[in-house]
Order: C-alpha cells, then structure tokens, then sequence
DNA sequence: AGCGCCCATGAATACGATTACATTCATGGC
DNA sequence: GCCATGAATGTAATCGTATTCATGGGCGCT
C-alpha cells in the first residue's frame, strides 16, 4: 500500500496526471468543472501533494528558517520576549503560505549551506544574534542568501534588519518620570557598543534628559547585564554610591525586576520612594507585585514586519529595514516623585 | 548560473554521482581514500545536499512538526512553560538529525494531511492541546501516523503521550507544606476532568492530606482558570468564604502570582500569614518578592522524551509513554505555619 | 466552406538525489 | 590455470510533481 499520488488521482478523475497538477493549483488553464471533479477527488481521497517532489520540481520552497541564538534566544530567563515574537512569526509566515523552521544555534558553522543551499528554506530568520554584529555584516554582502535580522537598525549598514525603535523607547520611559516629577532618574544597563539595543535606550533616555536640561551623569548609571540578577548586581551598586535619585528606568524587565528587589530588600519601597521603569513587557511583568510600568515592543507587528520583508527578498524586490514604534504601558511601579 | 549539484562535484571527483552520493553518505561501499577526496571536494565547493530530493527519492524525511495549540500554546502570558519545552525539543531534534517545523494551529483541520500526507514532517509533536483528549484519542488509532502528546498520561488511553506526573508534583507541594506545619491547605485550580493535569495535581493535594489524616474539604477548593487574573479571582472567593487556611497551593504558577496580589492587598502577608506554592516554575518566578516555592518540570528531560519516543514511533518501534518525576523548588512564599 | 486561433488537455521530460543491478578487477582455492 | 568470490565503482531506473511542447476540437471570421 503505497502512498496515494496525482497519478492515482488523475486515473480517478479520468485526466491526465498535468490536469490534475494545474486543478489543484488552481490554474486557469483548466476548465472550471474539471478543476472542481479533480479537487473533490482529491479531497475524498485525502490527497495531498508530495511537498519533497513540489519544491524539488519547481525550484521553489515554501519554508523559511527562524534561527534562534542558542543562548540568549530560547532561555525565558535571558529574554521572554522572544517568544511572543518567535509566535507572531510563525503565524505572518503561516499566513503567507509559509512553513517555519526552527533552530537553535551558535554561528559558528555555515549555516546558509545547511538551510538556503541544501534548499531546506527559502530565506532565513536571525533572532537574537546581537552579539554577532560583525558576522552579521559579512553575510549581508552575499546577495544569493536571503537573510533578515531582528536586532538593531543603523542607518547605511549593509544587509536586512527590522528592529524597534530602542532609542524611542528610553526616551518615552525617561520622558514618563520626568513628566511625573522625577529629576535624579538612573539608568540600569549596558551601554557599551557590544549591545547597541541597550546603547540605544541609553541615547533615548539621554536625549530626554538633554531636553529638560538635565545632564546625564555618570554615577547615575550603572552597568548590567541584562538578567535579574544583573539588575539586582546594579542596584546595588548604584545604591553603595550612595547618589541621590528617585527613579531608575532599566534597560529590560528582568534588569527591573532584579532592581525592585534590591530596592525593597534595602527597605527602599517602589514606587513609593523609587519609581521603576523596564523594557520589554515580558508577560509576567503584569502580574508581579508591583506590576512594572514598561516598554513594550509590539510583538505582532515585528512578526509582520519581519515576514513582508523576508518574503520580499526572497522574491526579489527591494526592501528597506523598518523600525517598529514601541509604546509606554504605565502600571504601578512609577509614581509622582516625593 | 545553477546550482551545484552532485554530478558536478562527480565530475570534479572524477568519479560517477552514484559514488558522490554513497561517499557523502559515509557509505562503507566506497573505499576510504575516494570517500575523502570527494568529500573535500564538496567542502570546497560548498556543496550539500539538496534535502528535497533526498527525501524525494528515499522516501525518507528528517523533519518534525511541532504544533502549538494556537491560543493557549505560545501566548506566554497563558503558559510560557512551553518556551523552554519548545526549546529542549528543538535542541534534541537536531542532536539526532531531525529538523523541526514549527506551527501554532486550531486542531480543527485535517492537520495530519497538511505535516504526514504530504510529506513535511516524518512525524508530529502535539504541544498545548489539554482541550482536545477525544480528538487527540481518535489520532491516536490511525496507526499509519506518527503522533506524539505532551500532556497528561492516562493508564490505558490509545495512543502516545509523555506527560509531566502531575499527581506526584502536586503530592510533593502539599507535603512540603504539611512539613512547615499547615493543616489548613486551599486549592487554587481546575479539578474538572477538562484539565487531567490539574486534576491529578488535585489528587496528589488530596493524597497528601489523606495521608496526613486530613480531609480535603470543598470549601478549601476553588475553581480558577490557569491565568493571573484567574488566580486572583479565586483567591478573593476564598477570602469571602471566611474559611480559615494558612497556605495555599495553587495548579499554576500564574494562579500562584494572582493569588499572592490577593492576598497582599487584602493585607495578608506572603509568606507570614499565608504560604502560596505554585506548578511550572516559569522564569520569571524565580525573581519576584517573594520569589515563588513551585514545581519544576525538567523540560530539558521533557524534550529528549518526546524525541526519542517519537522517533521510536517514527521507526516502527514500540513506545511507550512516558511520565517525567518533578521536582520541588522551594524558595520564598512558602514559610513555617503560624 | 475553409482558415486560423485559442482553449483545454495529454504526452513527455526534468528536477537531483538514492539505490538496485551490472560491471570490472584482483584474489584465492582447487 | 580457471572459476568463484567479493570489493569498488559505474549505469540506469526511480521517487512524484511541475512544466514545456504537442494536439485536437470548437468557434469566429471572411
């Protein structure tokens, strides 16, 4: 009992084996009632074409690779945010007749050969890949590969990117403690060029300062990686300085919550004494006591984004980077200052 | 300008394609010299392998599909220990030289056609589809598929599932709290037979208690939807029933960060008044005040179960199912009675 | 009526690898 | 010295579909 075939369909349907190719692909070179026969059958019979034999024909392949950074990707620790974006992906590509591969990797090896060359995906997805910015520039001069990266957007820098805009961010989360009185406002994070997210929410936050006429000092910022413990590691670091603020805005959740343990674990309440602000919204930030004000990528429309943009490359067309607008979600951990 | 294939490689070998193909292969038919040659040859070339008609012609496909329930699969709000699973399968997929699709998807259509039928997929992992046991049961008898269930493992069911073991985990919580000196434990959590995971860890409550010579009383028990707001919402039932307790054991971590809000704001203290343990260990739990006793699931240990028994099932061999031990966390919110 | 054209379909081939079968050559047993 | 054996490789068929090219029949136009 072998596998059931268009050839078996054809002699079904009493039409040739190409008939019934062009039926189910709806071609309007058939004749609308055969079309129709030929897909009943099809149906009945449970049919359904022979993915391998398609795209090894037709030179054509409906999947895409989503290559996810083995370390910093797919930990819910190191960044949660993934996966809502990992999810809206998977449903733009699903959308768009696409089927999504999914691997966790270092970047070490040449995995173009193993996805593009070995025709195992049309184009590929990078997610996470920050700290392989130089790598990154070099496959983007290959124009026979169709690569797309989620990460920061420099302007005039070779290759695909869509990203949010980070430096937006800081600004709309620094603006948000300015506006509610704060003047000393801290920042918790990298600001190195290793991570040029962080950099940019760093920018973000400096230029709003800028514009209230505050400067941003050093002893107000603290490095961390970006991690709870991190967070906590900088907050008290930031407190041993003994500085005066009133506010922190943390370059991601998980630095925040981090920090807001810290804070209370030294008797400092938040918001009450110290507002907080994160970036992200990380599902769970919702929900903690107190729930984090933050900022949020919108995850769904960096999935389309991603998805329109990759699908253009792989047809061909121009494409431009995107950078996605994020938004400020104020819940409990700011308050007015004093 | 097409692409290299194996009969150039065969040429620049000065061999036959045939001999190509077995050499890639590690074939022992080919001498151990020209094996190497044309290896070389190919790695300079950076030749590899057309997938599509490798699995064309061998009938033989190194993919499989995951689908994730579409709502309450990747949405990490709703359960983000799927991430983590998702990850430790993906990884032990590639560590035997399967490929994984990755699809969120309603188990309304003919999903077996679109992965199996067609050839995408050698076989297909269920993630999240707690809702559809009589679907799921009818799968399970065409044996022509190969389907896995990550989900609750029922003696006897058709089919094959691995599945955390959900009455130990919920056994182990109970006692725990039975040990710090509680006799008066809630339940925060679906016992329905909808949801066979939080049922069992009900039962695992109820054993506990049993065997502690403690009645597991209907006023102690309140239903709440696997989500945060669900937490709080039994959290408050319980509160207004004016029964007394001192500890809580809630079916989700989610459930548990609801609860906990509940309890604060209505000035009970956690872990001082009242002791909260929580099921899932998600991430961000870990980091909360006061970070959250729970169950961990081992999803590492998970993903080389649902590999490996899929792919015995792939193979032709018997499996069987399979339930993973938790294990205890206990870390802040669960403290000593009175 | 006859000519050409288009529409619907069939026949045949190609996609790039795997694999059953054929072939070659060296070896060893008698 | 000859045939059976087996190792190493070549030849060719094949997987199931897309697609090019050929074909036939109906129809409009003159």
């Amino acid at each position: 009992m072998s596998r059931i075939t268009s050839l078996d369909i054809a002699k079904l349907a009493g039409v040739s084996q190409a008939t019934v190719s062009r039926a189910l692909r709806e071609s309007p070179l058939v004749r609308p009632e055969t079309r129709q026969r030929v897909q009943r059958i099809a149906r009945e019979h449970h049919y359904s074409v022979d993915s391998a034999a398609r795209s090894l024909r037709s030179r054509r392949n409906h999947t895409i690779a989503m290559l996810v950074h083995e370390e910093s990707g797919m930990d819910s620790a190191i960044n949660p945010f993934f996966t809502s974006l990992l999810a809206s992906i998977t449903q733009a590509a699903a959308a768009n007749g696409y089927d999504v591969l999914l691997s966790l990797q270092q970047l070490s090896e040449n995995w173009i050969a193993d996805y593009e060359t070995s025709n195992k995906a049309a184009g590929i997805i990078l997610l996470g890949y920050g700290g392989y910015r130089d790598y990154i520039r070099k496959v983007a001069l290959l124009d026979d590969a169709h690569v797309l990266t989620w990460g920061p957007v420099v302007d005039g820098q070779p290759g695909h990117f869509v990203g949010c805009d980070n430096r937006q961010g800081g600004y709309l989360a620094t603006r948000h403690l300015l506006a509610l009185g704060h003047r000393a406002i801290a920042f918790l994070g990298d600001t190195s060029d290793d991570y040029p997210e962080f950099q940019s929410r760093y920018f973000g936050y400096a230029q709003a300062l800028a514009e209230a006429g505050l400067p941003a000092t050093a002893n107000l910022q603290c490095q961390a990686p970006a991690s709870a413990p991190g967070g906590a590691q900088a907050a008290r670091e930031l407190l041993r300085r003994g500085v005066d603020f009133s506010a922190a805005f943390c370059a991601s959740d998980l630095i925040a919550l981090g920090a807001i343990r810290t804070f209370r674990d030294a008797g400092r309440n938040v918001p009450a004494q110290i507002s907080v602000v994160g970036f992200d919204d990380i599902p769970a930030v919702a929900h903690t006591t107190p729930a984090l004000t933050t900022v949020r990528q919108d995850t769904a429309l960096a999935g389309t984004a991603i998805v329109s943009t990759l699908l253009r490359l792989i047809a061909g067309q121009p494409a431009a980077s995107t950078l996605l607008a994020p938004s400020l979600i104020v819940r409990e951990s700011s308050a007015r200052c004093g």
